[in-house]
Order: C-alpha cells, then structure tokens, then sequence
DNA sequence: ATATCGATTATCT
DNA sequence: GATAATCGATATG
C-alpha cells in the first residue's frame, strides 16, 4: 500500500466543536494537526506549523472589523469553514472560521509541512524538485513557506474552496488529527506579532512550532532551535 | 542579511 | 482612488 494511504488512513477530521471556540485556542492547538486535500489521484497532505489567530469585528486587524459583508460573511457562519480571499491582486490565503455561528472569527494558515502528494504541490507551484524520491528541504520549503505559496500547493481559490466545510473528510479540502500528534508540539509553541498587518501590529497572535524549518520569516537569532 | 519594488484585483472609503 | 493577513526578484551592505 502506498505510503499515502497507509498515512491517510490514520488521520479523521476534527469535530466543529474543536473550531467553535476563541481563535487564538484554536490557532496553537492547530499546530501539528494536518491539512488534506483530496483531488486528482493523488492526497496531499501537509503539518500545520503556523498560523495567526483573528479575532471577530473588535480586532482593527481582522477582515471582520469591516462587518458582516459578502466578503467576510464565512466568518460570521458556522465554525469550521473555510474563509478564502485574494489578496495583492496575487495570492489567495486560506483561513478556518471559528466562534460560534453569529460569531465572527477566525485562523489563518501560514506554513505548512508538506507529507504526501509532494510532486503535485510543485507542480502547481509551477516548481521542479530536483530530486523527488529524496527532495531536498530547501526545494519543499518552496512549496508550503508562506499563506500564498501553501494556497498554490493545495490549488485552493475563492471560487473552489470558499465556504467548504473542513470538518468533513467527504471534503475535498479538510482538516485532520493523527493519534499521539501534540507530540510536534514538545518542542515548544513560540509566538509573535502577526505578519503583514498595519493595524493591532503590537498583539501576539501569530503562533509557530519552535524550531521548525518551516515557518515563515523567522528572525535571524531564532533560526536555530533552543 | 535587510531593503525596496512591481505585479494585479477585490474591497472599502 | 487607495490599500491590502504576499511573493519573488533585484539591489545594497
């Protein structure tokens, strides 16, 4: 059996009660649980090893400051959706809403750590793996380093994944544990302000596995783990 | 290692 | 009309 499936088949999805709670809980227990996609023939999946927590209408940062509007209204929904926007005329992100319906709030994904279904991400990263039996880490860092680069990997756009439900495995896109997976946690959670904001800049809502390879902009006199 | 800039469009003022 | 929850390329120290 391929590695894949030996590996899916240990993943279930996370219930809606794990999202309907304060983003920034559900931001670092995020951390060490997986994203799955499944399409084509092949499933990837990759770590999840950081993420920022948004809060609801009261934090200036969040896209729900702005209300309740066509844009933001996955927010406001059902926890344990996906909150999908474009962003510089580029990029997509990928969040998962959270509070309770009526609520808003939500996570978004910053990095990941690619695990199966490697070659499809590059190849829709538009990127070449040098050496795919073997891929160096510095070409998978390419892949799913960032909340732009990991939405291209996943091939997740506004129109294909807006709104999905990423508590069900019958998704194409979702979200799952693995028994005995806070052990990526021992490490440590380290956390920061949020990147690429101009407003709240001073609140530490970004949260990163300590000393993974993954995460995204992590200062100089952090890049070896303590 | 850090700084700056262009790309390109949805959304809000 | 300005700005944005980014990326990749280029320039500079």
């Amino acid at each position: 059996m391929p590695d894949s499936q030996t590996l899916s088949a240990k993943i279930r999805p996370l219930d809606r009660a794990f999202f309907s709670r304060d983003p920034r809980r559900v931001a670092r227990e995020l951390l060490g649980k997986v994203l799955v996609r499944d399409a084509g023939r092949k499933r990837r999946t990759a770590r999840i090893v950081e993420v920022e927590a948004y809060l609801g209408e009261k934090d200036p940062a969040a896209h729900s400051a702005a209300g309740n509007t066509a844009r933001t209204s996955v927010l406001f929904g059902p926890p344990g959706h996906a909150y999908v926007y474009f962003i510089y005329g580029n990029h997509y992100c990928l969040n998962v809403s959270c509070e309770p319906a009526g609520q808003a709030g939500g996570v978004l994904f910053r990095a990941l750590e690619p695990l199966t279904g490697v070659e499809e991400m590059a190849r829709d990263r538009g990127l070449e793996i040098h050496d795919p039996k073997n891929p160096a880490i510095n070409d998978l860092i390419k892949l799913t380093s960032g909340p732009g680069r990991l939405s291209e990997a996943f091939a997740i756009t506004r129109v294909r994944d807006n709104g999905c439900d990423l508590t069900s495995s019958a998704s194409s896109l979702w979200i799952g544990e693995e028994i005995g997976d806070d052990r990526y946690r021992a490490r440590g959670i380290r956390t920061s302000r949020r990147i690429g904001i101009t407003k709240a800049v001073d609140k530490p809502w970004r949260y990163f596995l300590n000393g993974n390879p993954f995460v995204s902009r992590v200062p100089a006199k952090w890049r070896l783990s303590e």
